[in-house]
DNA sequence: ATCGGCTCGCGCAA
DNA sequence: TGCGCGAAGCCGAT
């Protein structure tokens, strides 16, 4: 059971040797203690070395349109892991500031010897860690403890579609989805220092945002409300997933995108509880054709593509089309403070933008649409991208992550989708409408329920 | 209600 | 080089 870690899952970041201090685990995007592969990797080095292992959260200035809803949830989160931490006995470290001082200043100060961080495809983060095993005169490695099969191991190249995808992660599926071992920590030495004390309210302000009380009290953030969701997600939704999963009046889907968004919990334990789960095997495989293909196919596209959110990373065809349609005219135009509002002609764009606003969560089958009609209401695609991703990053609770980037690629520039039929504005990539909407699923019921008015603090 | 056509390029078989 | 196949779309024909 305890089996060794994989070292398929680790990338290394320097060529410098590991020194004879502690091992630190440099925190960030995934803030749970439990089920985390970089965790486990950076125990197993101390371990071995009979040295002290140290987790540290860099707590660096707000970035890429974060607002107070993100603030409170990661707050939330990093208490919860304190609090876990200080069960195993592990001190667990916040430090303010940019990576590149904070975390080499961190290491010198506590004669680190080797430092592991999570992996995240993104910028401005990849940079920053990249910049700090420079900086540093130790050894320094990412661990990939998001995806099930890491990121940088199942592809080499930035994927064509979850068809060329599909198939690599099947094939590695039963080595990375494993069991995992048991956190086995040195138990800290005579002399070494007590778990820190962390002022809260300097983690809670040091990020200048707006709170947002309607929204935090709709949800709990962190690894204890996240498994929590996961169990009732097994128990009442799995059973029915493929079928009401794209009905956004039902509550038909999973709800645990913030969780795994924050690192909360882990895609892979809940994957082995889907499989083991009791409820029919179509469901099941739609779920994790969700959890699994399409969500690590995004970290596979943000990690190979530079500039993952220009239209000059879209297909040829897809960069051709919108193109030959960048003139045509254009019947609806707002600017992003009308989209914020939720102030366009169109009741269902109006009410999926204001179910994001208040909730925090956008129905998955809504935010195709939404980005859709927003490609169709704007002067050019960039600009619709720009947008997009704006609104996405600022709203949602998962957003401000690669799943969110594709999401809003795939539905304006044909990111990982085929052509269809052209039509004005959307050239070749995939329309939708209003018609399809109604075909679908009860219209006027979800613009009843999201339409009416909004706190207009939120935008 | 159901079905086929739309359109493109990957990746495998030859 | 040829060809099967994708697959959260729309729309018109049956």
């Amino acid at each position: 059971m305890s089996a060794r870690f994989d070292e398929r899952r680790r990338l290394s970041l320097n060529e410098k040797p590991a020194g004879l201090g502690p091992v630190l685990y440099v925190m960030a995007r995934e803030q749970r203690i439990e089920d985390n592969w970089a965790l486990i990797a950076a125990a197993a080095a101390a371990k071995e070395r009979s040295v002290e292992l140290l987790i540290l959260f860099p707590l660096a200035p707000m970035f890429n349109h974060g607002q107070g809803r993100h603030n409170y949830w990661m707050v939330d989160s990093l208490k919860e892991v304190a609090e876990t931490a200080l069960g195993y006995q592990i001190p667990f470290y916040i430090e303010y500031g940019n990576w590149v001082d904070s975390i080499p200043d961190f290491v010198l100060k506590h004669h680190v010897g080797e430092v592991v961080f999570d992996f995240n495809p993104l910028e401005p983060v990849r940079a920053w860690r990249e910049n700090v095993a420079k900086k540093i005169s130790v050894k320094a490695s990412v661990v990939d403890a998001r995806n099930i099969v890491p990121s940088f191991f199942v592809s080499n190249k930035c994927e064509f579609s979850a068809a060329t995808f599909r198939p690599k992660i099947h094939k590695w599926l039963k080595e990375f989805l494993v069991p995992f071992p048991r956190l086995q920590t040195v138990l800290p030495a005579v002399g070494s220092k007590r778990q820190p004390a962390i002022d809260w309210d300097r983690v809670s302000s040091y990020r200048a945002t707006v709170p947002d009380e309607a929204l935090e009290k709709n949800w709990r953030a962190g690894h204890k409300a996240g498994m929590k969701q996961v169990d009732k997600f097994i128990r009442e939704t799995l059973p029915n997933y493929d079928t009401l999963r794209n009905d956004p009046t039902k509550d038909g889907v999973s709800n645990l995108s913030p969780y795994l968004r924050w690192g909360n919990i882990s895609a892979a334990k809940v994957a082995m509880l889907v499989e083991k789960a009791d409820a029919p095997k179509a469901h099941k495989d739609s779920f994790l054709e969700e959890l699994i293909v399409r969500r690590e196919l995004s970290d596979n596209y943000c990690f190979y593509t530079k500039d993952h959110t220009k239209l000059a990373a879209a297909h040829p065809w897809a960069q051709k089309t919108l193109a030959e349609h960048k003139n045509d005219e254009r019947e609806y135009l707002y600017t992003y403070k009308e989209f914020a509002a939720g102030r366009t002609h169109d009741p269902l764009w109006n009410a999926a933008q204001k179910q994001m606003l208040k909730e925090g969560k956008m129905h998955g089958y809504m935010r195709m649409y939404w980005a859709k009609k927003i490609l169709e209401w704007t002067p050019d695609p960039q600009t619709a991208i720009d947008i997009a991703l704006r609104l996405n990053d600022s709203y949602e609770l998962d957003g401000r992550d690669s799943n969110g980037v594709v999401g809003v690629m795939w539905s304006i520039a044909g990111v990982h989708d085929r052509a269809w039929t052209e039509r004005p504005i959307f050239g070749k990539i995939r329309y939708m409408n209003y018609n399809g909407c109604k075909r679908k699923f009860a219209v006027k019921e979800y613009e009843e329920r999201y339409g009416g008015n909004i706190d207009h603090k939120l935008f």
